[in-house]
RNA sequence: GUGGUCGUAGCUCAGCUGGUAGAGCACUCGGUUGUGGUCCGAGAUGUCGCGGGUUCGAGCCCCGUCGAUCACCCCA
């Protein structure tokens, strides 16, 4: 055994399943850019304060699971638990919302949260999000969620359902609020509960026990406290989705981790991987941009969890491609840094290249060649150093043809640019 | 943070009621001179998660600890 092991509830990625990550977390990727999203980079770590306003104070999140430490000149710092409040600090900090509306951006990265690990639940995770601030439109909140919708297609996921529901704006919220807590006073709860019913009432609707759920069958319905413009806002997303072809389900009683949604809120639910069912979501955020300084501008985005979307495309048997590309192999008979210079060669060709290390024998050095499943395949001895000739093997066919060193580049780049890879 | 299950070669696992470890896959080398994927042969590999205890003796029993896993809580 090592030494050293991984801290607890970390996940890691190596081949061949990393390659099952990348393509998952750059198909992700690809469809926010292809909507006119940019990247936007910023630390793992910021100012505790930023979450505990941001995400806020009644969150779990906030209170138990935060990695917070202290830096040496005292701050408080935190490992991001979500994207969301980084951007919005980001925006505000660089006037990114004095130009064009609305502010278009995508992150991806890892993000932190101490709780005990589970089935699709680490302490560091991977998310891709996106964000528009700026504008407040069903049409922007439609096309949020078309996006995220998309990627998850595009990876060729079936299995999975939008949840969506409107939290309503604050007015909503408190009328409603005091309605939901006087019917939870009314009826008969443990103590545990009722503790954490008083931090968030809306987070009973969560609560998995039969008895519960029965006890909550008549409690006020968030949805119809909504006012006029937050009702007329949901009709039109909801019909927006509708004609852009995107199945959804209305949850009236969907229960958000974060305090700063409001008005639309969704989820993208998959059964297949145990209890932690939800593999993204996301909603508006109306008060945020003003709650951490900003001004008062709307933003809306969403946060789609990579670890537990590849769970789901294991879940459903995807065939993910773990196809390296190589172009060419080159096993070295005592040849090795003629190998190695004739590598370099290649690549800066732009062609991907690998070779056999280690002085193997040529069987193992042929096996090498299959096993990194390069298309072409060539052996580089001293007669093929001394006679500037080499077969070139296609391991798919199992032929060769004889290929001068000089015209290798050019033979290769010929015989895979149908292929699409070189421009 | 609470509870259940588990922890043996790189991987998947076997190991009978305690007697000092095994299989398959993968790996390396070979099957008469330099061409992989099938087949055959040979070989290497483990402080049996870690620490302590019981015992003449523990991978198998007990305690602790670390980790994994599943569920609760919560969420990506």
């Amino acid at each position: 055994m090592s030494k050293f092991q991984a801290p607890k509830g970390v996940s890691e990625y190596f081949s061949p399943r990393s390659a099952h990550f990348e393509f998952v977390r750059s198909t992700l990727i690809e469809t926010a850019r292809g909507a006119g999203y940019e990247l936007m980079e910023l630390p793992v770590f910021e100012d505790t304060e930023l979450f505990t306003r941001g995400v806020g104070e009644s969150t779990d999140v906030v209170r138990k699971e935060m990695y917070t430490f202290e830096d040496r000149g005292g701050r408080s710092i935190t490992l991001r638990p979500e994207g969301t409040a980084g951007v919005v600090r980001a925006v505000i900090e660089h006037n990114l919302d004095r130009g064009q509306l609305p502010v278009k951006v995508f992150y991806s990265g890892a993000f932190f949260r101490a709780e005990r690990p589970q089935a699709g639940r680490y302490r560091q995770f991977y998310q891709v999000g996106i964000e528009a601030i700026g504008i407040s439109d069903p049409l922007i909140d439609a096309e949020v969620i078309a996006i995220a919708d998309r990627g998850l297609k595009e990876l060729g996921l079936k299995n999975y359902r939008l949840e969506i529901t409107s939290l309503g704006d604050s007015k909503t919220r408190t009328a409603y609020l005091k309605e939901l807590r006087a019917f939870i006073s009314g009826i008969s709860l443990d103590e545990e509960t009722k503790a954490r019913a008083d931090i968030n009432p809306l987070r009973l609707f969560d609560d998995k026990r039969e008895e519960i759920k029965k006890a909550l069958e008549k409690a006020p319905v968030l949805m119809d406290f909504l006012t006029l413009e937050s009702s007329t806002d949901f009709e039109a997303v909801k019909s927006l989705l509708t004609s852009l072809g995107i199945k959804f389900v209305v949850n009236n009683r969907m229960v958000r981790g974060l305090d700063y949604y409001t008005g639309t809120a969704f989820e993208f639910v998959h059964d297949g991987l145990g209890a932690q069912s939800g593999i993204g979501g996301g909603g508006r955020y109306d008060g945020l941009m003003a709650e951490l300084g900003g001004s008062e501008l709307s933003g809306i985005g969403y946060g789609l969890g990579v670890d537990r979307i590849l769970l789901a495309c294991e879940a459903e048997g995807l065939a993910i491609p773990e196809d390296l590309g190589l172009d060419l192999f080159i096993v070295p008979l005592g040849t090795s840094q003629d190998a190695l210079l004739l590598a370099e060669e290649l690549r800066s060709r732009g062609l991907a290249v690998d070779m056999a290390f280690g002085d193997r024998a040529l069987k193992g050095g042929m096996k090498a060649a299959d096993k990194s499943g390069a298309r072409y395949s060539i052996v580089l001895g001293a007669d093929e150093v001394a006679s500037k000739n080499v077969a070139l093997k296609n391991m798919k066919s199992g032929e060769s043809v004889s290929v001068t060193l000089g015209s290798l580049a050019n033979e290769l780049i010929s015989r895979t640019v149908n292929l699409g890879e070189h421009s």
